[in-house]
DNA sequence: ATGGTCGTGGTACGA
């Protein structure tokens, strides 16, 4: 029985929160962490500093948006996924495998607004993921998908639900390209061990959104099937988004017994 | 910077 103790977190820049990274990792070394809009190129990736912090790293990114990147405390074989030209035009997505758990990183668009093209965009890109995570359980039954997915599964995980009511993050068709992760057997971690709502992952920077714990919870740790029974923790830690100049979103975690 | 803040890149745009 090996332990993975694994970690998710819209960093908003790498480069900017690069300290605070190394900072969390020092206190709560998980095994594995992936990272979202880490909006920096490979060629700039800050491999070295990452190196020499004792992790390894698989990274995608692109210039000014997006990016993903998967730090490990033990090397880590990359897995090149098969992506249709929806989910390759920009980099929001990579895996890694750690033992025979397919590990993929995620941040799902953010829609900006109900009915927008860039929401159509957003359901368009669900439908193509839910697709390919349906096709990758054939090859792995285990598999962790964590990141920001810019949806809040259910009105508790909303500070105010009639404000956000059928907005973006929280529309119903939004909820149903979720669901379907569901129906293919994935369970969000979080909600295995604790059913209490005001437990927030994103506070907007405006209006002072963190010291009014008005946010929601959008970045989710989820397991296939096989491995519920293996989650015995989950949380979010929202020490970092209180730090100065902080990201807008906290890391969340979810600890395993494998 | 169409309220509010932040990152990016050097311009408004995305979140």
């Amino acid at each position: 029985m090996i332990p993975l103790k694994l970690a998710s977190w819209n960093v908003n820049s790498l480069r900017v929160r690069l300290d605070h990274l190394f900072l969390w990792l020092d206190s709560n070394r998980p095994d594995l962490v992936l990272l979202q809009e880490t909006k920096v190129t490979d060629a700039a990736f800050p491999l070295e500093a990452v190196t020499a912090r004792g992790y390894h790293a698989v990274f995608r990114g692109q210039k000014t948006y997006n990016g993903v990147a998967i730090l490990g405390t033990a090397p880590l074989t990359a897995i090149d996924l098969a992506l249709p030209e929806v989910l390759a035009r920009e980099q929001r997505l990579c895996a890694c495998l750690s033992a025979d758990i397919l590990v993929i990183d995620v941040y799902v668009p953010n829609g900006s607004e109900v009915g927008s093209e860039k929401y159509h965009y957003k359901l368009e890109w669900l439908h193509a993921f839910g697709t390919l995570v349906q096709s990758l359980l054939a090859t792995y039954p285990r598999i962790i998908i964590a990141g920001d997915f810019n949806i809040a599964p259910e009105d508790r995980d909303v500070y105010d639900a009639e404000t956000w009511h059928e907005a973006i993050l929280c529309s119903t068709p939004e909820r149903h390209a979720l669901q379907r992760l569901f129906e293919l057997g994935f369970a969000d971690t979080f909600r295995l061990h604790h059913r209490e709502d005001e437990r927030f992952s994103w506070w907007d920077y405006r209006a002072a959104a963190f010291i009014r714990n008005r946010g929601l919870r959008i970045d989710l740790i989820l397991a296939s099937e096989p491995l519920i029974s293996a989650c015995r923790a989950a949380d979010i830690d929202t020490v970092p988004r209180g730090w100065e100049r902080p990201s807008d979103h906290a890391p969340v975690l979810a600890e395993f017994n494998t």
